[in-house]
RNA sequence: GCCGCCGUAGCUCAGGGGUAGAGCGCGCCCUUGGUAAGGGCGAGGUCGAGUGUUCAAUUCACUCCGGCGGCACCA
C-alpha cells in the first residue's frame, strides 16, 4: 500500500495501517500532535485502518479543519456531560457549526443558563480524563436494541429511518456511546478547554414545527484560549453595532408595546429613511421609471381576485367598515400596481412600463419573527412592476441585475450573493412558458457574468425568481433585492396589451425591489457601518461646538452659514467644556465638529474634526462651508 | 406560533413579602475652559397589565401583553 505524503515522498506500508501509526513513523512530534488523518481530502480517524493507496496527511490544530472535528468532539462531550448531570436527558443531533457546536436534547425539565457552569465543569473533567474515542461499526438491529433498552428513542428513530445501505457508526468516549458518521478526535483530552456555553434555545425535533421541541444548547470551541477570547470579544463588538441599540443611542427610532413590529421614526432616523427614498427615486428615475401611489385599503374582493384572499390571508389585516363592508390593508403593490397599469389601453409600444411605488405594506408576521427594522410588520418596499413583452424580459431583467448591483456598491455591499430559484413543485402555468422564464432569468445572469447559486424549487407559484443577499456586520444574511417574473397576476387581473398585430396579448410583469424593505435596509446599514454614516446619510453632519460663550453669536453665524448650503448642523453652544462636547458628538458619530472659539470669531474661521480623528484643521468659513457641501454630496447625485 | 429567559427612573442595571437603589442622562448653581467625562445641589418610579394567595405583593402563583436568544416562518 502506498501513502503519498504532502511533500510528494511515498511510504510503503504491506501490513494494514492505521494513521496514527503512520504518524509515529514520521516523527513523535507529528504523532503527538496528530488530531486525524486525511485519505484523499476526507478527513479520518486517526486509528482507523487505511484503506489502500491514497494521499496521505496528518490533521494537526494547526488546521482549518481542525475546528470543525474539535467542535464536533465538544458536541459529544457536552452531551456526555449532560447525560451525566441530568440522568434521563435523551440525545438526539449535535453537530458542529460555523464558529462552534450544539446539542439538541430531550428532558421533561427546561434545563436553564445556571447550569452552564456545571455543564463546562464536567466536560473540563471529560477532557481531563482523556477518554479514547473509538469508532465502532454496529448491527442495525443491535444498534435500535441497544439505544431502545438504554431509552434513547430518538436514537433508535434515527437509525431506524437511516438507508439500508448505510453503515451504522457509533463512537464510544468512556461508557458513553453515541452514532455519528464521525470522523472525531482520538481522545477528548486532545478537545482541550478552549470552549464556552453560549445560549438555551428550542428547536423542533428535525426541524419540523409539527414535531415536538427540544432544547438546544449551542457553544462556542477553539483551538485555544486565544482564539476562544478574540471570538467573545467580536460578539461584544458585534454587539455594539446592533442597530437597535444605536438606533436608541442616535435617537434615530423607536417601537413600543401598542404597535408591535411598527417603526416610531424620530426626527433623526427619519432623515435616513429620506435620503435613502431620495437616493432611489433619483436612481429609478434615471432608470426609466415613473412612479405611482396606490391605496392602503383595498375590498376583499380585490384580494380575492389576486389570490392573496386563499394564500395569503393568516398574514393581513383586515378592517370592516359600519355598512359592512370588508377592507384589507395591502401586504404587497402589485394588484394596485397593476390597476393603474389598467386605466386606459396599453400598446406595444408604451412598453417596457417601470412603475415604481414606495409602498407601504403590513403583515402580520409570526411574533417569534419579529427582529428591530429587520424583521417588521409595517414596512415600505422600494416597490416596482415592470410590464413588458415576452420579448423585452430578459433584456429588463439584466438592466434590473445591473441597478441592483450597482445601487449596493454605492454603499459599500461589494460582497452579493444571487440565488436562483426555479419552479416549485406546486405551479400553474405551462412548462414550456417557465422554461421560457427560467431562462431569461438565468440568461440575464450568465450573459452578464453573475455567478449565482441555485435553490430548486424554491420559486413563486407563478414564477421563478432571483434573490440578492448581503451580509451584515453580525454575519447574519439578509435579503433585500428580489426579482420576480410573474404570469399570475397579469392573468387573474386581465392585464392586456394591444400588439404590432392589433390582438390583445399578455404582457410579462416582472416585480422588484432593490433595498427591499427599507426599514431593513436602514437597519442593515446602521450596523454595516456602526452608525457612523457617510457625510450624505449622516442625520446631523455637523456640530459646531463653541469653547466659551464668548463665541455663541459666531457658532450660530457659521452653523446659518452651513445651513443655508444645505448642511444638517447643530449647535452646542452648552455651558460645557470642549472636551465634554466632543467626546459626546464623537459617541453620537456625527462626522464633523467644527470647534469655535475667540480666536475662530476674530478670523472667521473654524477649526474642523473629522469623526475618528484627532487632528483639528483651521480652515476658513467659506471654505468650510465649501468642503462640507463636497462631501455631502450623495452618490450619482 | 413553539421553547427558554427577561420586563424596576429617559438609558444601563442592582434589589427584594412591610418608607425603592446606583451610575449615566436631565434641571438649577458654581465654573468660561482649546479637542474624548470640571464641581455642588436637586427633580425624577402605578417596579409591563390583570387576577389570585396573604394582615400586607414591586417581590410568590396564574393569565395576558411586550422584548431578547434560538426554532419554525419570511409566498
Amino acid at each position: 500500500m502506498k501513502l503519498t505524503l504532502p511533500d510528494g515522498s511515498v511510504r510503503d506500508y504491506t501490513a494494514p495501517v492505521t494513521g496514527a501509526a503512520v504518524a509515529a513513523d514520521i516523527g513523535p512530534g507529528l504523532a503527538k500532535a496528530a488530531l486525524a488523518a486525511r485519505i484523499d481530502g476526507e478527513m479520518w480517524d486517526l486509528n482507523r485502518e487505511i484503506p489502500g493507496d491514497c494521499n496521505f496527511s496528518i490533521v494537526t490544530a494547526r488546521d482549518e479543519d481542525a475546528l470543525e472535528l474539535l467542535r464536533h468532539d465538544a458536541a459529544h462531550v457536552l452531551a456526555q456531560a449532560v447525560q451525566e448531570l441530568f440522568p434521563g436527558t435523551q440525545v438526539t443531533i449535535g453537530p458542529a457549526i460555523e464558529n462552534g457546536f450544539y446539542y439538541d436534547f430531550a428532558r421533561d425539565e427546561p434545563f436553564s443558563t445556571d447550569d452552564f457552569e456545571a455543564i463546562e465543569k464536567r466536560m473540563a473533567e471529560i477532557v481531563d480524563q482523556d477518554l479514547p474515542i473509538e469508532r465502532q461499526v454496529w448491527d442495525r438491529a443491535e444498534a435500535i436494541a441497544h439505544f431502545k433498552s438504554i431509552g434513547e428513542i430518538y436514537k433508535a428513530e434515527i437509525i431506524h429511518d437511516l438507508p439500508e445501505s448505510e453503515e451504522i457508526i457509533i463512537y464510544r468516549q468512556g461508557g458513553w456511546k453515541d452514532l455519528c458518521l464521525g470522523p472525531h478526535l482520538p481522545s477528548t483530552g486532545k478537545l482541550g478547554k478552549a470552549f464556552k456555553m453560549l445560549k438555551l434555545a428550542g428547536a423542533y425535533w428535525r426541524g419540523d414545527s409539527r414535531n415536538e421541541m427540544l432544547q438546544r444548547m449551542y457553544g462556542t470551541a477553539w483551538a485555544d484560549e486565544k482564539q476562544l477570547k478574540s471570538y467573545l470579544t467580536m460578539l461584544e463588538e458585534a454587539e455594539k453595532r446592533d442597530h437597535r441599540r444605536i438606533g436608541r443611542e442616535m435617537d434615530l427610532f423607536h417601537f413600543q408595546e401598542e404597535a408591535p413590529g411598527a417603526v416610531f421614526w424620530h426626527p433623526k432616523g427619519w432623515v435616513l429613511f429620506r435620503m435613502l427614498v431620495d437616493y432611489m427615486r433619483r436612481r429609478q428615475d434615471e432608470a426609466g421609471y415613473v412612479e405611482i401611489s396606490t391605496p392602503t385599503l383595498m375590498d376583499r374582493a380585490m384580494w380575492e381576485t389576486s389570490g392573496h384572499w386563499e394564500t395569503f390571508r393568516e398574514h393581513m389585516y383586515t378592517t370592516e367598515t359600519e355598512d359592512g363592508r370588508v377592507y384589507a390593508v395591502k401586504p404587497m403593490n402589485c394588484p394596485g400596481g397593476t390597476q393603474v397599469y389598467k386605466q386606459g389601453s396599453r400598446s406595444y409600444r408604451d412598453l417596457p412600463i417601470r412603475m415604481a411605488e414606495f409602498g407601504k405594506v403590513n403583515r402580520y408576521e409570526p411574533s417569534g419573527a419579529l427582529h428591530g427594522l429587520m424583521r417588521v410588520r409595517e414596512f415600505t418596499q422600494d416597490d416596482a412592476h415592470i410590464f413588458c413583452t415576452p420579448e423585452q424580459m430578459q433584456d429588463e431583467c439584466q438592466t434590473v441585475v445591473r441597478l441592483i448591483l450597482d445601487i449596493y456598491r454605492d454603499f459599500g455591499f461589494d460582497d452579493v450573493r444571487i440565488m436562483f430559484s426555479d419552479r416549485p413543485e406546486k405551479r400553474i402555468g405551462e412548462d414550456a412558458v417557465w422554461d421560457k422564464l427560467e431562462a431569461a432569468l438565468k440568461g440575464a445572469l450568465e450573459s452578464m457574468g453573475e455567478s449565482y447559486s441555485y435553490n430548486p424549487g424554491e420559486g413563486a407559484f407563478y414564477g421563478p425568481k432571483l434573490e440578492f443577499v448581503l451580509r451584515d456586520a453580525i454575519g447574519r444574511d439578509w435579503q433585500c433585492g428580489t426579482l420576480q417574473v410573474d404570469m399570475n397576476l397579469t392573468d387573474r387581473f386581465d392585464v392586456t396589451y394591444v400588439g404590432e398585430d392589433g390582438e390583445r396579448h399578455r404582457p410579462v410583469m416582472l416585480h422588484r425591489a432593490l433595498f427591499g424593505s427599507l426599514e431593513r435596509f436602514a437597519g442593515i446599514l446602521i450596523e454595516h457601518y456602526a452608525g457612523r454614516f457617510p457625510v450624505w446619510l449622516a442625520p446631523v453632519q455637523a456640530v459646531v461646538a463653541t469653547i466659551t460663550n464668548d463665541a455663541d453669536a459666531y457658532a450660530d453665524e457659521v452653523a446659518d452659514a452651513l445651513k443655508s448650503a444645505g448642511i444638517r448642523v447643530e449647535t452646542d453652544l452648552r455651558n460645557e467644556k470642549i472636551n465634554y462636547k466632543i467626546r459626546e458628538h464623537s459617541h453620537a458619530h456625527v462626522p464633523l465638529i467644527a470647534v469655535v472659539g475667540a480666536r475662530e470669531a476674530e478670523e472667521k474661521t473654524v477649526a474642523l474634526r473629522r469623526l475618528g480623528g484627532k487632528a483639528q484643521e483651521i480652515v476658513a468659513l467659506d471654505e468650510a462651508v465649501a468642503r462640507l457641501v463636497g462631501e455631502a454630496v450623495a452618490p450619482g447625485a
